[in-house]
This record gives structure tokens, C-alpha cells and sequence, in this order.
DNA sequence: TCGTAAGTCGTACGTTGTAAGGTAGCTTCG
DNA sequence: CGAAGCTACCTTACAACGTACGACTTACGA
């Protein structure tokens, strides 16, 4: 477009493009091609600095996960694990927050990158000190699944379907699920992440695991 | 190849052959072409049956849905809710294990399908005759998130890189996570669904959070 | 006999990831 | 100084994908 100086190439230039090109136009967006417009380079050129697409998105994982780990090296560590575990949890939803479709990535990926591997590191650690023996520690990780990270997955909306436009037809085949939706008021549409994860919900199952959790511990 | 007579296509032949392909050579293989190959057909004569591959997707996840309610619905149903759920869940877990593809799908899809729509109405049901209130369930279900379908799709599966493999120099980023690994033998690396979903990790934040549940049933 | 509809197929286009090889500029060494 | 080689980037090309478009076949009622 203008002449200006080309910034060379690098693989930290692709992936940094590739999360803002995601952030703005959606994983999908991201293509060999795309990117290689964003960056003001030829589609071939990329992989001089990446092996093959899946490189790509296997290192945009762990550009989020750095910007994670960043975010959660700010704050301070209490007395309480359940309550910096918490606040580190939630600091990293925060990131995730800011990029929506990274939840989906990370359920495809992430045990291969380092990132992600030194968060939760560092959660085993804060967990350990916090009185609980590895055994119980690895039983955590998984009950906490996503949510250790920051997101959960939701598999479906309630919300979604607001009561009003169900076909009726369909509402007489699912009476408990059109009971329930009438009943609650879920009129806050805002601060959802992924499909139907808002604040409120992800504290509610994070805070019921924490505290099943902390009734385990050993000591 | 022979000359049999035809069956005719038909939206059920396409998405049951679509789940057989899927369960065979994994979800990369639902091609259009390679679909209709296998029902020995063009491709373009698919797109009398269904709107487009993702028609297509939605459809194989109504399929799967439905084996999973016809699953559950085979079961029989106690006076204790908590029971009742776990057995479901873990009925419904089976169906995954003969579909490992179909969590990743899941994930994407499913709050539009009427089979899934249906399962989460039984569940409401079953969990409103049990004593919680409808908003109560709301955020149960927002808790169980996958887990109420039966699969937890983890995030990190500390099994996989066993601590041998490790190059310590990356082990020593890790002084935590090696740690809990070398101490904890986890020694059956079969029964796993998708990453690292092992029966028994399964079932362990099964019942934390239906345990976490029940405390706080308000009747 | 013809018209109409349902079901299937052939051809073709745009988009994707990427293999293979070419080229410009720099560094290195005789 | 000049030949060789390396680094970074580009051009071209191809196979596989989803699918638009129109043509074909078959069945059947008028």
C-alpha cells in the first residue's frame, strides 16, 4: 500500500498477526492467504517462519497462554489457596474474554504448549503448598477441566432460545426445559464468553468445585 | 462396484453413514465426496437430502444425541436424584466412547439440537423432582457444563508426555508439574475419551460437583 | 403421448493448504 | 574483486474441498 521500510518477517510478527487478525475477523479469517495480506508478505513466505498452518495455530495457543500467564504473574499471592486460586482463574478468564474464540482453540490443542503447561505449573504448585498431596492435586486438575483456564465450554444456552420464539410446537416436547426457562430471568445478555458462559455462571461452578475441592484436603 | 440394486438416499441414510464414516476414520473424512463414495453416490446427490455440509454436521449430532437418549431412557429411575443423574450421565458417557469424535463436535454445535434439547429436559425433570428450583438447576446445569452430557473434553493431559520423555530442560521450567507426575502412576492409559478423560478422573468431578450440588438442595 | 416432479449426476468455480523451484541481497572466502 | 552460498521472500502450480448451475433419468398421472 504505501512504501514504507517492510518489517522483516519472524514467527513471533505471524502469530502476533495472527491473534489480532482472529481477534478482529474470527479464527476463520485466519488463513495462509489472509495473513500473509495482514502482514504485507506472500502466503508462501510464512513458512519460511512457520512449518505448516497447524504450527500456526499451535503457536497463536501459546501466545495467548503467555498473555495469560503475564496477567496472572501480577498479582499477589495470598495466604488462602482457594482464594488466589480463584483470582488467578478468574484473572485469566479476562483474557479470554478479550479473545473469544481462543476457548474453542484450546479445547483442540494446548497440552503441547509450554505456556499452557508452565500455568498450570504453577497452579499444582500453589495447590501443593495450599495442603493438598499431588494424588489430589491431579484428581483437581481434572475436575476443574477448561475452567482451570478460564473458560467453560457451554454446551448449550438456555438463554439462547428466549422462551419467546420457541415454535411452540417444540415447547410441548421439552416442558421441564421451557418451565425452567420461563421462571428465570436471565436478562443479562452482556459479559458472555463462548456460548453461554457469563460471569455469574462461571463463578457459581468454579466456586462449587473450589470448595468440594477444599473439603479434601489433607491437611 | 457391484450391481446391486440401489438404496435409495435418504437425509437418515446420509447422516447415519456420515457417523459410521466419522467412527471409522475420524471426523477429517466426512467429506462430501467421500461420503457419497461410501454410499455410492456423487457428491451433488447429497445436496438433495441435506442444505450443506454443516447440515450436515448439525444432523450427525441429533444422530448421536438421540442413541444417547435412547440409552438413557432404557435406565431406570430411583428415588434419589443424585443417583439417578450419575447413572445417566454415565450411561450417556458410554455412547461418546463409541463416538470419540464427538465431543470436539459437540462443542461447536448442539444447542440446536432437538436430541439434545431433549436429554437436558429429562434432566431438568429429573433434578426439579428432586428438590431444586428451576433457577437452582439453571446454574447446575451451567456447572456440569459438558460433564452433564457425559464427556469432560480436558484440557492437559498430564499422562501423555509420561515424565520419561521429558527433555529436563523444559522439566526443569516445570519443577511442579514433573514433580506431581513422577509421583503419581498412572499406570491405565486405556478407557480414556478424548485427552485424558479417564473413567475414574470422570467420575471423580462427576460426584464433586453432584455432591456440591446436593448440599445445596433447598428442600 | 406428453408434462411434471423427484432424484441423481457432470461440470466448473473459488478457496484452501502447501510442494517445488526461482530470485534478490547479503556474507564469506579464495 | 568475484564466485559461492545462505537467508528471506516470491511465483507458479496442484490437489482437495464445498457447492452453484444446469442437465439428465425415471416414475407417474392426465
Amino acid at each position: 500500500m504505501t512504501t514504507e521500510a517492510r518489517i522483516p518477517l519472524s514467527r513471533e510478527r505471524v502469530l502476533r498477526t495472527a491473534v489480532a487478525l482472529a481477534d478482529e475477523h474470527g479464527l476463520r479469517a485466519v488463513t495462509m492467504r489472509r495473513l500473509a495480506d495482514e502482514l504485507g508478505a506472500e502466503a508462501m513466505s510464512l513458512y519460511y517462519h512457520v512449518a505448516k498452518k497447524e504450527d500456526v495455530l499451535d503457536g497463536i495457543v501459546d501466545v495467548v497462554a503467555q498473555e495469560i500467564n503475564e496477567t496472572v504473574a501480577r498479582l499477589e499471592t495470598g495466604p488462602d489457596w482457594r482464594q488466589t486460586a480463584r483470582r488467578r482463574i478468574l484473572a485469566a478468564r479476562q483474557v479470554f474474554l478479550r479473545h473469544r474464540w481462543a476457548p474453542a482453540l484450546f479445547e483442540t490443542r494446548s497440552s503441547t504448549s509450554i505456556e499452557v503447561l508452565k500455568y498450570y505449573d504453577a497452579l499444582v504448585g500453589l495447590m501443593h503448598e495450599g495442603g493438598f498431596s499431588h494424588n489430589r492435586i491431579h484428581h483437581a486438575l481434572h475436575a476443574l477441566g477448561s475452567r482451570a483456564l478460564g473458560f467453560s465450554q457451554e454446551l448449550f444456552d438456555p438463554s439462547a432460545g428466549a422462551s419467546a420464539e420457541v415454535p411452540a410446537e417444540l415447547a410441548a416436547q421439552l416442558p421441564n426445559l421451557v418451565g425452567m426457562l420461563s421462571e428465570i430471568a436471565h436478562d443479562d445478555p452482556d459479559s458472555t464468553l463462548g456460548w453461554c458462559d457469563d460471569q455469574a455462571e462461571f463463578e457459581f461452578g468454579l466456586d462449587l468445585i473450589l470448595g468440594g475441592l477444599d473439603l479434601l484436603r489433607e491437611r
